[in-house]
Parts: C-alpha cells; structure tokens; sequence
DNA sequence: GTCTATAGACAGATAGAC
DNA sequence: GTCTATCTGTCTATAGAC
C-alpha cells in the first residue's frame, strides 16, 4: 500500500515532465517507467492506460488553487489574488499548465475531460471582470477578446525559457523572483483594464 | 512538373491542418497521404520523410509577414503596424502558430531549425519596445516581461474557438471582424503600454 | 505488487511494378 | 511521378512467473 502509492507516484512525476515536453503522443509508455525506474507493467496496472495517467495528474497535483472555489468580494482585490495565485501556481506546476494548454490546443480527445479544469481555472477570472466593470472599476469593450488577452499573457508568461537566450541578452538582470514576477503581471492587465493599482 | 506541386501542395495543406489538429507525433503519414488523396510514398519521395513537411510548411506559407524585413521609423506606428499585421497572419494562418508554438513549447527536435521563424517574427517587437521606450512613447519595466505579455496576448487570442461555447455566451454579438479584432488587441496591449493611440 | 517476455497493432520508410 | 506491397522497428497492453 505504502510502496504502491510510491510507485504511483513516481509514475505521475515523471508523465508530467514527458507529457509537458514531448506531448502525449510523442511520450511512450516505456519513456515514463524508465524515468520512474518501474516496470513497463505497472502503468497498466496502477492506471489501467496512458490515458488516465494524464488525467491522474490533475486529480493529484493542484491542490488548492482549483480545488477550492474562489470567493469574489471586491473586483481589484480579486483579480490581484486570483493573478497572484495563477503566477504562484504556474511557476509551481509549470507543466500541468503546459499540458493543458497543448491538450486543449489540439482539441485532443483529453481535452474534453479536461474541461473542468479549464472551468475552474478560467470561470472566476470572467466573473472578476464583469463585476469589475459593473462596478466601474475596470474597462473594456469585449468580455470576450479581454478574457483571452489576459489568459494569454497569464499563460505564455514563462512558459519556455526558449526566448531569453535570443530575444532579451541585455536584461538578464531581471531577476525571477516570483514577487517581482508578479508585480509586473499586476501592472501589465491592470494597465490593460485601465485600472487603478 | 505541374502534377509533382500540386501533389506537393496537396501533401502540404493536409498536414498543415493534421499537425495543428493532432501535433507532429499525433499525425501519421498515413493520415497526411489519405487527406491529399495520394499514396503513402508520396511523402518520401518529395519530401524526404515526415520532419521535412513540417519545416517545408513554414518555407511554403508565411509569404509576406515573414519574408519581407520589418522596416522601422516611429516607435507607435511600427507597433500598431507590427499588432495589425501579426492579428492578419494569425487569422490568414492559424495553423502556422499553431504548429510552431506547440513545437517551442515541446522544445521539440524540430524546434531548433524553426527558430530563424521565431526570431524574424517577434525580434522586431523587440526593437520597437526598446526604441520606444527611449523615444518615452512606451513605459514599461522589464523588456523581458513585457515581450512576454505582448506575445501571450498576441498568440493566445482566437487560438481556438474552446472558450466561446463556454466562457462567453453572452458576448456573441461581439463580431470576429478583423478590424474590430485588431481594434481591441490594440488597445489592450497600447494601454499596457501606458502609449497614446 | 512487481517483474520479464511477448502478443498484436501500427508506425515510417522503401522496393519494385507501371 | 505514382502506385501497391512489404520490411523493420516500436508502440500499448497483457499473460504469467515470482
């Protein structure tokens, strides 16, 4: 029970990197027992396919963030909080929301299952900014295009350290520090919606 | 000779499609060869193999935008110029930033060849937000960040009709005109900015 | 619960007829 | 230049020993 746990968990731990850099398919069932250093059986076994070892990951890990539902007081506040917690939990789980977003881009047959997970992620998001303009507090034209603007730059923020070394030589002073991260995303939207910050 | 580019051109449109829809590792020759209506050996013969039709995408399509040098003058114009442009491409071409943002964020094998793609698409951002900033027409911190935040708001938006169903129902009569389109992803990221426009 | 060995399907690439 | 038939390798899943 306590090894079996173990084993499932090594499995989870090493799909997730692999799914998050070569994708479902480009990742074989043999790739992720090797890394877990287990038997190519066992993935059959615990999960009873690849498949669910995918799914698994998002009934695992994510713990708070999703879990919980987001309460909604004030427009600012919330969307600094719900900003601050999705950068927090991006730079924790970093590949959960690469393969999410990959999954969700290809319309792979996951996606479907996924939903919910895109439903509690994104839902208070829109809530925050209707009430926000309700309230008078933000402005935009279209909930629509607004919603993906910031889904955007919440999402491909960090998402690869592909760039850093081509794009940006002269800013590497920029440290990453997560509060720093942060603030800068802050501004950005606040900026964005024309909000007092 | 007129017969080997259509096959050519057949083979190329399909796979634009399958590699968007299912990824490179997701899409079997197979597949490719059936929606061009051609035998499976075609793909070998004129392309060498399955990589090749990917990289040939990018040389086949992607005329104008990618092509042409992006020449430089007034900070604010070029940045309206450069928004405009990549928000027609992105419509004209989904696929294309489909297929090449599913290979960086994979950092897939074929990633490395298609970075002279990555670097004539976004260096010119880069060079208008530096030389903006100096001309004090844009105000931002960190170069890095806000290349981030310009280029998540730029791919992400309209990346897949996912979200509409869902997340929007009550802003359908929000039209996908291009204009309106390039309207408000200029006004977010030129608020982002804190630049008149 | 974990292993090795293997079955059965399917991948990409190619040989050879036309 | 295009086709069909096939080779070789690798995939996922599972049977059976321990």
């Amino acid at each position: 029970m306590q090894d079996s746990k173990d084993v499932k968990l090594k499995i989870l731990d090493g799909a997730k990197v692999l799914f998050a850099q070569k994708g479902f398919e480009g990742t074989t069932v043999r790739q992720i027992c090797d890394q877990a250093g287990v038997a190519l059986a066992l993935v059959s076994y615990h999960f009873g396919g690849k498949e669910n070892v995918l799914l698994a990951l998002y009934d695992t890990f994510a713990p708070q963030f999703l879990q919980e539902p987001f309460v909604l007081s004030d427009p600012e506040q919330d969307l600094r909080r719900f900003i601050t917690e999705f950068v927090r939990f991006r730079r924790e789980e970093p590949e959960l929301i690469n393969i999410l977003q990959q999954e969700i881009m290809m319309q792979s047959p996951r996606a479907e299952k996924l939903q919910k997970c895109v439903f509690a992620l994104w839902m208070p998001l829109r809530e925050i900014l209707i009430s926000g303009k309700e309230q008078g507090q933000f402005e935009y034209e279209s909930l629509r295009h607004t919603l993906n603007f910031i889904v955007g730059t919440l999402i491909f923020s960090r998402v690869h350290s592909f760039f850093d070394p081509v794009f940006v030589q002269d800013d590497i002073k920029d440290k990453d520090e997560l509060e720093e991260v942060v603030e800068h995303t802050l501004r950005f939207i606040f900026k964005g919606l024309q909000a007092a910050h």
